[in-house]
DNA sequence: TATTGTTTGAAACATTCGTTTAACTGGGGG
DNA sequence: CCCCCAGTTAAACGAATGTTTCAAACAATA
C-alpha cells in the first residue's frame, strides 16, 4: 500500500532535472537512474514521458490553483474591485505561500518558461484545459482593474508582466549569487517579490503606445 | 561551384526549424529533408549539429552587433547622455534592422535565456566570447540613464526587464498563436516590441519600493 | 497456506538520432 | 587524356531513446 514512494521519488527527480536541462534532454533512463528506480517504473506508473511531464506540473498546480481560488473568493467579496497592486500582490502571496513540496519555487517557474517555448503544442494544452479556469478568472478582476487598457495592449503586457516574473523567479539562484557579488547584499525571495510589484504596476500604467513612428531605416 | 546555395538552405531551414520546436527536438533528418539536401550535407560543410547552431546564430548576431556597435557609437558622441527610452529604442531598432531577424530572433532570445538559468555549456561559452563586449557596453549607458535608482533597485529591474524581452521574444510564435486565438489579430514584432518600450520604461521609473509590509501569513 | 492483484526487475524491442564511410559525379588544370 | 578534388549521394554504424514484455517479488485476503 501506501503508494510507496517510487511514484514520489520519480517526480521529485523528473522535476529537478526538467527544470535543469529542458523536457527532450532529460531522459527517462537519467531520470530513474537518480532516482533508483527501475526504468519501467514510469511507463508503469505515469503511462509515458508525456503523462510524466504533466504529472510534474500538476503536483505543484493543483495546490497552487486551490489556494489562489479561495484568494480570488475573497477578493471578489469585497464592496469594490481590486486596483492593480491588490491584485498582484494576492498573486505575489499565493505563489510564496504554496509548500512548493519540496524543489521551490524557481524550479516550478523554470518548467513553465520550458512550457511555453518548448514542447510545441501538448503542454500548453494540458494547461489550458486544467487550469484554464483559474487563469480566466484572474484575467477578468485583472481588466477591471485596468479598464483604461485597449484590450490588445493589456494582452501583450499581461505577458510582459509573466515575463518578468518568469524569468525572474527561473533564475533566482544565479541572479541571487550576482547581487550578493555586484552590491553586497543578501536578498530573499520576498524581497524580490515586493520589488517586483511597483515595476509591474507602473509599467501597466504607461501610456499606450500610439501609432507607429518605427520608421524602417537602416 | 558558387558554393552551391547547399549551404544557405541549410541554415534557412535550420533557423527556421529551431525556432519552430528548439534545437534538440529538431533533428538533422528533419532539416535536411526539408531543404531538400542530402544528411550528411551538414556534417560535410558544418561539422557537427553543434556547429550548425553556432554558424544560425552567428549568422544574426554578427550583423547585429555591427549594428548595434554603430548605433551605440553614434549615442555616445551625443552630448548628453541618452534617456531611458532612447536607449530602449535604439535596442529596439536595430534588433528589428538585421535582415535575418524574421525566425532566428525568437531563437536568439531563447538562448539568452538559456544562458541565463543553466549552463548549456558550449553555446554559453561561445556567445560570451564573441559577442560580451558589445553588452557590457550597452549595460554601461543604461546605467547613466537611470541615476536616480538605488543600485541594488536598477540590478533587479534591469532582470525584470530582461525577462519581459526574453520571454516574450523566446515564446513569440506561442504568443503570436494566443493572440490570434484571443482578439482576433495578426500581430508583427514590430508591433510587440514598440509596445515594450514604454512598459518598460515606466516601470523603470516606478518609486522604489519602501520597506517591508509582507506578511508571512497563509 | 493458497490465491489474488499490484509492483518491481532485467532484458529485449523498435525507433531515432548524429556521425561516418565509401562510391560516385562533374569539371578544370597537368 | 587522366588525375584530382570539392561536392553530393546512399547506405550503414553505433549509441541513445521511449516503450513493451514477462517472470519474480511482494502485500493483502480468505
Amino acid at each position: 500500500m501506501a503508494q510507496s514512494d517510487t511514484v514520489t521519488r520519480i517526480l521529485d527527480t523528473a522535476e529537478a532535472l526538467f527544470a535543469e536541462r529542458g523536457f527532450a534532454e532529460t531522459s527517462l533512463r537519467t531520470i530513474t537512474g537518480k532516482a533508483r528506480v527501475n526504468l519501467a517504473a514510469v511507463n508503469y506508473h505515469f503511462g509515458s514521458k508525456k503523462a510524466l511531464i504533466q504529472a510534474v506540473f500538476a503536483r505543484y498546480l493543483d495546490p497552487f490553483c486551490a489556494h489562489f481560488n479561495a484568494a480570488l473568493d475573497e477578493l471578489e467579496t469585497q464592496q469594490q474591485a481590486p486596483d492593480l497592486e491588490t491584485l498582484l500582490t494576492t498573486l505575489a502571496k499565493t505563489t510564496l505561500s504554496v509548500p512548493a513540496s519540496k524543489g521551490s519555487l524557481s524550479v516550478f517557474m523554470r518548467l513553465l518558461g520550458l512550457a511555453y517555448t518548448q514542447a510545441q503544442g501538448h503542454m500548453r494544452r494540458y494547461l489550458q484545459d486544467h487550469y484554464g479556469d483559474t487563469f480566466v478568472r484572474f484575467v477578468h478582476l485583472f481588466r477591471e482593474a485596468t479598464q483604461e487598457l485597449p484590450e490588445a495592449e493589456r494582452f501583450w503586457r499581461m505577458h510582459f508582466m509573466l515575463g518578468s516574473v518568469v524569468f525572474t523567479m527561473s533564475s533566482l539562484d544565479a541572479l541571487k549569487d550576482m547581487a550578493a557579488a555586484d552590491l553586497n547584499e543578501k536578498t530573499r525571495v520576498q524581497d524580490i517579490v515586493q520589488r517586483l510589484v511597483p515595476f509591474l504596476a507602473e509599467g501597466m500604467r504607461a501610456d499606450p503606445v500610439d501609432t507607429a513612428l518605427f520608421t524602417a531605416d537602416a
